[in-house]
DNA sequence: AGAATCGTTCTTTAAAACAGAACGATTAGC
DNA sequence: GCTAATCGTTCTGTTTTAAAGAACGATTCT
């Protein structure tokens, strides 16, 4: 026996003014047949929503318990009822993508390139931390997540992650040091600037460190790629990150590469919840091949 | 004229599959009812959820939109019902509090004493971050947010913040310091263990300084009381906090109390979201006096 | 080409939502 | 303290809406 959501809509309805007549008046109904369906819709929950106190209506406990759920779901509804009225005109087509803080700029452009140009869809960019991001992808808020590492989903939260691309991490520094460092061995001496603890480079290039006995001092903790940018330009030390983020100083020879870590790669995830209809431009953007994303 | 949530969830669910048959099948409906209502539905909005492509429904622009808010709607409509499904049992009344993780544990626990002893409610307690909280308490998920600043609500949010007590802030230290500090002059040679830049009261410690000229040595800054206590017990730098935080320490005579700073309060607020039926013993508690918060 | 499948439309039937009157109980005015 | 007004509930008949069934057109599969 399904929920009736009118009957919760009347209820709701009277629950927030707390008088019934009035609110008959308001929705232009008898005040019987508003009695009569919050009776119903007590019947089917199986309690009293209501305490008849004299001619007063107060909330029960489960009263209070379902205007709370009422609330959210007829403000939803009214929302969407609001965007359907404002404009007759048809909906364009939009792609809401969520990438997380720290993720590289270069790798969220390469993403939505492909939208950039198409003048007959809206995109929206969000920025933000990974739990927020995650949130907003199960209420709907986001159609893709742009991450560095996976998430696993379950039942509660069907989340889908997806590797769009990796590519090396190098140690990237000063082309001026000596003597050069070199990995594993001809390292000290030299500071690093790292990932934090938080990312998942940062925890391959630790253990990377753990099975060569390795102790790096550490000169800074950066979550931000354009901030280790900066800091491996105006500094002497050794920063672990992917060479694509100093493409341009490399070329120059501002920066030098010397040379990637073994079986260390920054990772690219798209994650998204299944859903029947993917937007067909969305769908797109993730079927493509991952070597395009990192130019 | 008022959105058809029955329709809706008609719409919700052939989306969900894609398929309008099987649908039909699966809620004991016939095809051709669910087909009309969904037209219905369309016409009522103005524009048409389906694409119809041959004998198969794709969701158009503005299906999709639709299908975001009926999710939300319904997944909340179920949780509900579930919640009521699951025990014919009258649901017990339940509070539900958050704190700032930075609050006093002290008056969080002065906050929520008269409901300790009652065993006909369950209270529940959560520690967060403001923006969480805030957003926990707008979904109806929390029933008050005590924190030490105010929030200024629009009305999109409607908050009300209301302050339920306030106490002096004290220099705190060592009670060997030599010489003793004192405010204003007298506190030259001495370093300042203060609470994050976040916190109100480091605000109007900071303004107390400026007017008076005084650039304070600071040693830490933190965030937590609890970690602060311990801080000024253990180094000889002088602690701006609440001395009710060191009560015992102070009567022990392992910490003494330099002075109250004028006009330098540690506030607390509760916020809540304005309803008409609030929950009795939540009224009761937002209505005590102050002074009994703070034992 | 023919049969099966699928969604739409039209008509009839069943199930609701609804309004109005009668009722009982409580509150407010004098 | 009595009376009138107010408020929510219940019962009955009416109207509206949802649902089922058959006929239709169109597409897909074999």
């Amino acid at each position: 026996m399904k929920l009736n959501y009118h009957h919760l809509y009347y209820f709701w309805q009277v629950a927030k003014s707390g008088h019934l007549t009035r609110t008959a008046e308001a929705l232009h109904v008898s005040q019987s047949s508003l009695s009569q369906q919050i009776r119903q819709l007590e019947e089917r929950l199986g309690q009293a929503l209501f305490i008849r106190e004299g001619r007063q209506l107060h909330l029960s406990e489960a009263g209070r318990l379902a205007f709370d759920y009422a609330e959210t779901i007829f403000t939803q509804g009214e929302e969407l009822s609001a965007l359907f009225a404002e404009g007759g005109h048809a909906h364009r087509e939009v792609v809401r993508v969520g990438a997380v803080a720290t993720l590289s700029r270069n790798f969220q452009e390469g993403f939505v390139r492909p939208l950039l140009g198409r003048d007959d869809l809206d995109l929206i960019l969000q920025s933000g931390g990974m739990d927020d991001l995650l949130r907003r992808l199960s209420a709907h808020k986001l159609d893709v997540v742009l991450s560095n590492q996976p998430v696993r989903g379950d039942s509660e939260h069907p989340w889908r992650s997806q590797r769009l691309a990796r590519q090396p991490v190098s140690l990237i520094a000063s082309p001026h040091l000596s003597p050069p460092p070199a990995f594993p061995n001809g390292l000290s001496g030299h500071a690093f600037i790292l990932p934090g603890v938080e990312n998942a480079t940062r925890h391959a290039f630790d253990q990377l460190c753990s099975h060569y006995r390795l102790t790096p001092k550490i000169a800074a903790e950066v979550d931000d790629m354009a901030m280790m940018r900066l800091l491996a330009r105006d500094t002497q030390h050794i920063a672990v990150m992917p060479p694509v983020v100093v493409r341009d100083e490399l070329h120059s020879g501002t920066l030098k590469d010397y040379g990637a870590l073994p079986g260390v790669w920054e990772e690219f995830y798209a994650i998204t919840i299944q859903r029947r209809f993917e937007s067909p431009s969305l769908k797109a953007l993730l079927t493509r091949s991952g070597e395009s994303l990192l130019d």
